[in-house]
DNA sequence: GTCTATACGAAGATAGAC
DNA sequence: GTCTATCTTCGTATAGAC
């Protein structure tokens, strides 16, 4: 089993229980390889681990936003929401966003913490930088940038907890119609 | 010590470390309360704690929700903005909220998930029933009242990720700007 | 380079002495 | 009713046989 996987299998496990709830005993077994083996391919531990389970999810989102914005921040925003319900609404509220785990339990993980902090750092960025070059202005790009990546982390969080979509959904009608309205203004 | 103090404790300890690292041992400890008396006092165990962290929490926001509505929406949502503003500065971004803690790391415990969706859901309706007397239509008042829950929520996250406090400014400036918008329309 | 076996600590929970 | 001592399981991590 090749090392990518056994990172893909940690986001995931990250991702539905969390991280402290995760542990490399459990990991190893669902990739198939020995507890030793994943301490050689990781010889930084659970910090290690965490930390590039974080860069893998954060890169996944990171190319669909590339590819999305480039039709526009509308589409962008709309693909971020469509990623986050797929990921909710597919695993039956099992699961939800692995950056926002990471962040919440925080403590003994530094590297990890950091990599949390670039991931919601490079998706606002990439919708702002969109916005800018649709006429929006750089302070009013990036406030509203991240507005829609917290909500969407937030209401995530919420549709976990209600075992309803409905929260992604209020918030994903409601930001893109203010996108919208914010755009139109400025062509 | 008292059992409010105990469960005090423990929603301190999950908001800043998370459920799983939040060790019925060390809540003990912190209230000073040999373990055993903790067990007696929460025959429940870990599930009962966490249960009991999330709705004092929660209760403690839907006073003060409850409190500063009395003036309208816009006055609500900037005290619910400025209740998480201080957790996450007055704590040098170590703490965030306990209720997306329980949420986000699940699994063995669903009756503090349960009690997780009945937090977001109180705070939620508690917004949507001020923007109604406000003149706001009923589904558009809860789509914003999620919006503003979600949003909170998420930039709380993303504060404590990336060690400042613009997230949760950010998030604030555009829905404060976005409800007087919407309020001042239907007056 | 791969994996087995194990060291060591801490978790949840309980039994039972006071 | 209060607390000490302990049971059992599982965590991270490593040593060292193949």
């Amino acid at each position: 089993m090749s090392r990518e996987q056994i990172v893909a299998g940690a986001a995931d496990m990250i991702r539905r229980r969390g991280l402290n709830a995760t542990s490399i005993r459990e990991v190893a077994k669902h990739a198939g390889t020995p507890l030793g083996s994943t301490y050689h391919y990781f010889p930084g531990g659970k910090n290690q681990l965490a930390t590039e389970a974080v860069r893998l999810s954060a890169e996944i989102v990171t190319r669909v936003l590339d590819k999305k914005l480039r039709q526009g921040p509308a589409e962008g925003v709309r693909a971020f929401f469509g990623l986050w319900r797929e990921v909710v609404a597919g695993t039956d509220f099992q699961a939800g966003c692995p950056v926002v785990a990471v962040a919440v339990e925080e403590a003994a993980h530094p590297e990890a913490l950091a990599a949390s902090a670039e991931a919601f750092r490079a998706w606002s960025r990439q919708l702002a930088e969109s916005l800018e070059q649709h006429g929006v202005e750089a302070r009013r790009a990036a406030q509203l940038a991240t507005l829609v990546v917290g909500a969407a982390e937030g209401a995530v969080v919420m549709c976990r907890a209600q075992r309803s979509i409905q929260p992604l959904d209020d918030v994903a009608a409601e930001l893109t119609a203010l996108l919208e309205s914010v755009i139109s203004a400025r062509t």
